[in-house]
DNA sequence: GTTAGCACTCGTATGTGATGAGTGCTAATA
DNA sequence: TATTAGCACTCATCACATACGAGTGCTAAC
């Protein structure tokens, strides 16, 4: 039975550990001024609240640990988020004070905010263009024999890829063409939209077949390496500043992760459907990632949320401050966003 | 005086050292099977190359190690570069085996094959718009107030922004105005190109007025954005590969020196005039690289050097064999570069 | 000029004992 | 019955001592 006095103590025993990292012993519990009773009684308390499997010792004679469980719990029941002082919010403003030009610059500024308050590794993933709508398509000839296909998505985003056409193609005739692409392709994903070109131009011969299938050929591959490569980490140095993490091998196997990206990014994209999504330790799927906390929260753009940002550090981490960092940090992405689309003068996205 | 025989002693002690990383003892080399003299003779002539600044001795009772002027000797002078053999050529080959859809593919794929290759860290920086040749410049209406403006460089490379525009502007005076832009940027860099556009236009009034103030606002602050992004890392965790940096706080430092970029961007920009450049531990202008070594070449497009890759490593290296794979790795970007401009139904270049 | 021999150096590994934080358990207490 | 004081016990950590061995510099002999 957890009573209200074995929560107490394991809410001090995780407060404490947060903190400083070292097991915590009976008396440094007893010795809080809110706890009237004796490192005795908190020391069977422990060994109760260790049998339910929320502590842990890491040896014999050593204090106690908070479990995964104990983390869980307490982000479930026993956290309050802890609100940012003025200082803190303008530390992060600073770094979304800068004219925005394009959305990876959103993306990096993102990363270095993240990391740098909370002294953990950041990660970001950028806007999924592929769940955005398509407002429009635009080909345009460039070069005899080349030309760039601009995607236009409901957001505003643009994102844009050159491809190989047939050097009698005039202007004239992309123009057309893309009239009738963009009707074809309103409101719909990329991916419905390819579907919907093959179907709609299915009967079409010739030079025009071979330039729809380059183009939906073109389309289509570079929807899945896009994505990839839209992630971004930062302060991945910050793995050091944690005592637990003071170990190459970890450090190495952590690097690796990193680097592979496409665990990451597919553990982020899993995770949109909530406004916070908190992974503790062996929750994580990843394996480098067992004995790791993962924090992530969605941005959105206009209803619906097409990106998330998020931290990774230890399971010891204070999951109450970095969520309110999170949340802030947020709301700078949102608004940023919007401004670059309503703004008249000032900032594009790309 | 450097005797022949103090020479292959040197030599012999790097290649040794760089094979075990461990300071090298006069009975190690006297056991070579091609030195005929003792492990005495041998230390007479080891204390004189420490005297001569080419070996140093970590405590007294260790072994030599070469010091920075012995690797830049041992480059200069001693080192014969290590053809590589048809199953090492094969393993960098099939990174380039690929199909490439964009040069942002390239470049991550170079670094991946770099790094591993080598198991070192890389780093690759990609094309220099800056220093490429126009060809032409379109505008392109895609929105209400919102124009993508594309620069065609001569290497057929693209570059492409958004920008805002007066609400009233017709694709038609877009079409007409690229025209004219397209003459006069002709054969510029990006950088002169603004300057001519500032100069020849410096007539226009009003709306068309506002209209190229606001393209060239925006062309001349994305140039050095853009670059300064166009850097990427492989390999980050092979630091931790050499035991010389199993240290946390040089891994740190190492780590946090990748993350800022721009140290690295202009150390990698600087070194464009030649094939190869070697920096050599304290060689190197960049603190944290004091104790590494940076070997770096450079990559064509048509006739003109536009970007580097390299690695980065510890100084004892090998660097006959580091060099002949940047080689080797080169000459599979040029040709995948080409095969991207030439080849007409496969490959285009972003 | 080369080499054998030897005393010397010094980093590394190993072992030992002291320290102290923290525990579990028992018996006394409220 | 819950709490607490007291105490023996555990065990990681640290300081210190010792042994080991790779490697050196130097000298004297070849």
């Amino acid at each position: 039975m957890l009573t209200p006095r074995k929560l107490a103590i394991l809410q001090a025993v995780i407060d404490e550990y947060i903190l400083t990292g070292l097991p915590i012993g009976s008396r440094t519990i007893s010795k809080r001024n809110d706890m009237n009773v004796s490192s005795a009684t908190i020391r069977n308390e422990m060994a109760d609240l260790e049998d339910d499997g929320f502590l842990v010792q890491p040896h014999t004679s050593a204090g106690r640990i908070p479990s995964d469980k104990a983390y869980r719990l307490y982000v479930n029941m026993l956290m309050h988020t802890i609100d940012l002082d003025e200082n803190e919010r303008n530390s992060i403003r600073k770094y979304f004070d800068v004219k925005m030009q394009e959305i990876e610059q959103l993306i990096g500024v993102t990363a270095q905010a993240l990391s740098e308050t909370t002294k953990l590794t950041s990660v970001v993933i950028g806007p999924q263009t592929s769940q955005l709508k398509l407002k429009r398509v635009q080909l345009v000839k460039i070069a005899d024999t080349t030309a760039l296909i601009v995607f236009v998505m409901d957001t505003g985003v643009i994102r844009n890829m050159t491809v190989q056409i047939p050097q009698d193609i005039t202007p004239e005739y992309l123009e057309a063409l893309s009239q009738s692409l963009s009707k074809c392709v309103e409101d719909k994903t990329m991916q419905e939209a390819v579907n919907e070109i093959r179907n709609s131009f299915s009967l079409e011969k010739g030079e025009n077949r071979r330039l729809l299938d380059t183009v939906i050929d073109t389309v289509s591959k570079s929807d899945s390496e896009v994505q990839e490569r839209n992630i971004i980490f930062g302060g991945t140095e910050n793995i050091f500043n944690h005592p637990e993490y003071r170990n190459i091998d970890k450090a190495r196997d952590f690097l690796k992760l990193l680097e592979k990206k496409d665990n990451i990014y597919n553990m982020m994209s899993k995770a949109t459907d909530m406004e916070f999504s908190i992974k503790i330790g062996a929750e994580n799927d990843i394996d480098q990632l067992k004995d790791m906390s993962v924090v992530m929260a969605t941005y959105k753009f206009g209803n619906s949320k097409i990106g998330s940002f998020g931290v990774i550090g230890p399971t010891r981490m204070n999951y109450g401050k970095i969520m309110s960092i999170l949340s802030y940090v947020g709301s700078n992405i949102s608004s940023i966003l919007n401004y670059m689309i309503d703004d008249d003068d000032g900032l594009y996205l790309k």
